[in-house]
DNA sequence: GTCTATACGCCGATAGAC
DNA sequence: GTCTATCGGCGTATAGAC
């Protein structure tokens, strides 16, 4: 591999695990073994650095959430999702720098981060609609709303965790919230949509 | 207002809006135009301010939560919380700690964001078992589960407001975790709890 | 308690040789 | 492209006078 992308995949797991104002260039330059000179040769700042690692990040994300776009029954597909394994105490990649103070100043490298999480809730609105057309969810149920309650379930659900040093509540979040879309399911099989085609 | 208070409810204030990492003592000494001699005096490290702060943060949250404790339909006091006026742009100054590497890596400082979730998950639970007593929740759904969801879409919701820089999604996101705790409700009005006493 | 002075290392580069 | 050397400023204190 050479220099350059080398320095993006190590940003790419400092971000992650630190964030960008407390990862210096130094601890990049020595995790990954590249010289100063190569560091400034291909990248004049930090900054630039960590949006090309940031942009990786953002693009690790999108293979996860094509699970809320294949096909299948839409409950089983936000189930997927939901349910899939994550290490709930590193968080999210994405998500995390939305905290850091340098980031939230910086529309620049705010903006792959909004980015995502737009492209995110394109996704799930699709497969909550389906759900809704399915006779899954109820229909009085606004899925642009409800989109943004599960991603914030997901992203809230890293916050508890790390609190308590502990993937249980992280589980809890996820779990808890499959269970009230479970409940709220319509009364009575929805008759007015017709499932076979 | 001593110089001791006046660098705690400095450093409060920072905590919040920069995190731990990013705060220097020199940040907290211009704002709060306390001399460096007195900063030391008070408190021997950046980290010994920084939890007295934090503890002050912490504190400050538990009137909020009390929406839950109180009297009246449990719903209602739901409905009162998730709906309680937030600047999602600021974030939690709770929550926000659990992203600083600093913080997350040193159990002291973590302990009392630890503490106040444990505090608000009692809460919850207390609340959601209240709703579904009093027939409002189905009593299929665990309340200890759902105390982590709701949390979770609180915290989750700043994120996805920060991402944005909107707090829609927040507002999103609150009011879809109320409208799914609404259609959670049992689907005949529960016969076996009575509500007159 | 508060002040000013001083210290040492890291941050985030820049310079210029190879 | 990569190396080593150098730089001004800040972070996080410590020292000692008042």
């Amino acid at each position: 591999m050479d220099s350059r992308e080398l320095l993006v995949e190590t940003m790419s797991e400092l971000l992650w695990e630190r964030g960008y104002a407390d990862t210096s260039p130094r601890a990049v330059r020595e995790r990954s073994g590249v010289g100063q000179g190569s560091l400034y040769h291909h990248f004049p700042t930090k900054r630039d650095l960590a949006l090309a690692a940031l942009e990786r990040n953002v693009a690790a994300l999108l293979p996860a959430v094509s699970d809320l776009d294949g096909p299948g029954d839409p409950m089983a597909r936000i189930e997927a999702y939901l349910m899939r394994p994550r290490d709930a105490l590193k968080g999210c990649k994405v998500g995390r720098m939305t905290q850091d103070p340098q980031v939230r100043e910086d529309p620049v490298l705010l903006a792959p981060v909004g980015r995502a999480f737009a492209q995110a809730h394109v996704s799930w609105v699709k497969v909550l609609r389906e759900a809704v057309a399915a006779g899954e969810l109820r229909d009085d149920l606004d899925p642009e709303r409800l989109a943004h309650t599960l991603m914030a379930v997901l992203q809230g659900g890293y916050v508890l965790a790390i609190a308590q040093q502990d993937p249980g509540p992280f589980q809890d979040a996820c779990t808890g919230a499959l269970d009230l879309l479970r409940a709220a399911a319509p009364a009575v099989p929805d008759d007015t949509h017709h499932t076979e085609e």
